[in-house]
DNA sequence: ATGTGC
């Protein structure tokens, strides 16, 4: 299928297109013929490039002299969608600048994936007792997971390997093993936080070990805990190398910073307006930047601490879902082993030197050089690519593309947006869950669950937002990857049952 | 996306 082209993106090659601009930054898209790119989601790429003019009148207003602050290179992923001032799916690259905003307010969202022991064929012959566990353990006060004010704390300063460090965390009986440490430690080398100030009340909101009302929630919107077996393999060596073996059942979990990422992002907006200089209209596009200098060393070293803090909660978080799933798939199953494979950051930004690489809704798509030294070293660093409800996900390998700024997209990629999803659909969502296993929150308009604290409620309107029709075909979304050299396709994953925030 | 709408 070949879509109808906006007029202001330049086709380039088969996979790649480019959008001009006046000021002629680079700007990249890689998306073969089948992909529809949204044209709200392009006007909002234009917009954000308006922050090039940003830089430089913020940099004169402050008499800033030290090296000029410049984006370098957008790249922009087959799964573009519109988002709040900057596209979902924008990879952002610049030089002396720092915007909290490209990187969202969901600080860290990511994805965990888990190969389990399990096979296929036994998981799916006891599901319907398996969808009772995760209810409960998930939705209905099951989950549970006590810490202490100083875990807590030691979770935002030091992530999961500080945690684990700051006295007993076991829970349910199940300890994390060598390999989620390995993974947890390779996935925050860039900055340490110093200080949880921006946290207080979460930390301290208990005397001694309590069950936290936070930790082990999945979220809303596209975030979810999934099981899925390995349905085709694309490339044997590299996915017998990982373990993704014909039938192997694996563990999705999608999920953010919850309430911390908000929180870190409004705290940096807040310090950049409380900062900006008198007299220098607020920019058109709302987007905030940080300069470096000692003008704002004490700002933006408060807003760093509270992005870590808010990133190094949200890996643990996933660690979490991780565990609650690995407890009902124990109790129904008996013992198993989950290993972690990858825990992939969407939402993040490293800074290196001058340098700054952005990403809001893109995972990293490292290839050798970007790998080199760790584990994933020979086959390139794993990208996680989930389709939508019901649909395929895919496992690829990244290929460190320096066009694409080692960056691919991090699902298929809204098609309908949120709000146009409101009105009917209610039909075609019934016979969609009669399909497919989908173990929902239960329902707000029950008076009886909505005044109860220790279960969790949605609404229906949250869930046809994600629907699959809202969502773009994954396969062409793939293929662009795969044809635009950014990341190949490994194996291909199908959905047993489908746990949804 | 957010412990639950402007």
């Amino acid at each position: 299928m070949r879509t109808r082209q906006d007029h202001r993106l330049e086709r380039l090659d088969d996979h790649w297109l480019r959008l001009p601009n006046r000021w002629d930054v680079p700007v990249e898209i890689c998306a073969g013929p089948g992909v529809p790119l949204e044209p709200a989601a392009v006007d909002e790429a234009l917009s954000l490039l308006e922050t090039a003019d940003t830089l430089a009148r913020l940099a004169e207003a402050t008499g800033f002299d030290g090296p000029e602050p410049r984006i370098t290179r957008v790249v922009l992923t087959p799964d573009l969608h519109k988002g709040a001032g900057i596209p979902i799916g924008t990879v952002l690259e610049t030089e002396n600048a720092l915007l909290p905003q490209a990187v969202g307010n969901d600080v860290n969202c990511g994805m965990r994936l888990e190969v389990t022991s399990l096979r296929a064929d036994r998981v799916r012959s006891r599901l319907d007792r398996l969808e009772k566990r995760l209810r409960h353990l998930f939705f209905e006060g099951g989950r549970r997971v006590a810490l202490t004010p100083a875990q807590r704390e030691a979770l935002l300063r030091e992530g999961l390997p500080g945690l684990l460090l700051t006295g007993d965390t076991p829970w349910r009986g199940l300890q994390p093993t060598d390999a989620d440490d390995a993974v947890d430690r390779a996935h925050l080398p860039w900055f340490p936080a110093r200080t949880a100030e921006a946290f207080a009340d979460w930390i301290g909101s208990a005397g001694g070990a309590s069950y936290d009302s936070i930790i082990g929630g999945i979220g809303g919107g596209n975030h979810f805990v999934e099981l899925q077996y390995v349905s085709e393999v694309h490339d044997p060596a590299a996915a017998h190398a990982w373990g993704l073996t014909p039938g192997t059942v694996v563990l999705m979990a999608h999920s953010g910073s919850l309430s911390l990422g908000h929180q870190a992002n409004g705290t940096a907006l807040d310090l950049l307006r409380a900062g900006w200089p008198a007299g220098l209209p607020r920019p058109r596009n709302g987007i905030l930047p940080f300069l470096p200098g000692e003008r704002t060393e004490a700002a933006r070293r408060r807003y760093l601490d509270a992005f870590a803090n808010a990133a190094n909660f949200a890996l643990g978080n996933r660690f979490f879902l991780a565990l609650t799933m690995r407890a009902g798939l124990a109790a129904e199953y008996g013992e198993l082993t989950s290993r972690p494979l990858y825990d992939a950051p969407h939402n993040l930004f490293w800074p290196d030197g001058d340098r700054t690489v952005h990403r809001k809704g893109a995972t990293p798509a490292g290839g050798h050089a970007e790998t080199a030294g760790g584990p994933h070293a020979l086959w390139g660093e794993p990208v996680i690519v989930p389709g939508s409800m019901g649909a395929s996900s895919f496992v690829l390998r990244g290929h460190g593309n320096p066009r694409s700024l080692a960056s691919a997209c991090h699902g298929a990629g809204r098609r309908v947006p949120r709000g146009a999803t409101a009105r009917g659909g209610d039909a075609e969502l019934d016979a969609f869950l009669r399909e497919f296993r989908i173990v929902t929150p239960l329902d707000h308009r029950d008076p009886l669950v909505a005044r109860r604290s220790d279960v969790m409620a949605a609404w229906r309107r949250d869930l046809k937002q994600e629907a699959p029709w809202a969502y773009k075909d994954i396969g062409p979304v793939v293929s662009s990857l795969a044809a635009g050299g950014v990341a190949t396709p490994v194996a291909e994953l199908r959905p047993l049952l489908t746990v949804k925030g």
